[in-house]
DNA sequence: TGACTATATCCGCCATAGCGAATATAGTGG
DNA sequence: CCACTATATTCGCTATGGCGGATATAGTCA
């Protein structure tokens, strides 16, 4: 990861609702996450591939479904950055919404209980 | 100062430098910065203005001088991502050549002991 | 193989950011 | 007022980012 992708990433508000959602759910798949955002499949994946270049996100794949999350190899300072980054924004309509909207996602990969 | 255009702010390196100066040193003037940063005097005011526009920085004129320093209305956790920012960069070669730049830039302000 | 689901990429377009160069403005002191 | 220093702004240009729409790819199952 390097220090300008990785401010980069975090300078597109639909990069940050990513962002935000992944830290509170560990992994989630593509599907569900535009289906949070209300955006168009396509937008998403391109954001996704952003992350995944600057090495914010890691994927990993699961029969058709895709699962991002946080790339482990994430530094420190940034990871910690991300959380401030959530403190910023928690009060923040668009990203309540957002979580509203996973919660009624529907096609949601069934996830085992370990 | 809204989160976008905070956001915005970090993502150019250029204006990443003067954040780390001004952090190090409370306050610096546009002559200083420039020097600094080894970039034409043009092209420091704008950054500043985008990040006085941003509500990153506070200006106060002395004289024909102008001196930057962080808004002190940044949000808290504004204020720390800044920290982990320079963190994050504090063993990136170009920051410490701003550094030693600085130390040698000529025309400095006199600035008063107290 | 073919249908189906989930995800990724390509294309053309538009808006905006950042740049260098030139110029304008503000403040100070003669 | 004029000269001088310090800073800010404007202009024209180019490069890049993000978008919608269409399409391509990958995996599963019959």
């Amino acid at each position: 990861m390097n220090e300008q992708s990785y401010f980069e990433s975090l300078s597109d508000e639909t990069r940050r609702r990513i962002l935000v959602l992944i830290l509170k759910h560990e992994e989630l798949c593509v599907c569900e996450l535009f289906q949070a955002l209300d955006v168009p499949q396509p937008k998403m994946s391109r954001h996704l591939a952003v992350l995944r270049d600057a090495e914010v996100l890691a994927q990993r794949r699961e029969g058709t479904w895709v699962f991002y999350r946080l790339e482990p190899q994430l530094p420190a300072w940034a990871y910690r950055m991300l959380g401030l980054m959530v403190e910023g924004v928690e009060n923040a309509v668009c990203y309540r919404e957002d979580a509203e909207r996973l919660a009624k996602a529907t096609n949601r990969p069934v996830r085992c209980a370990a």
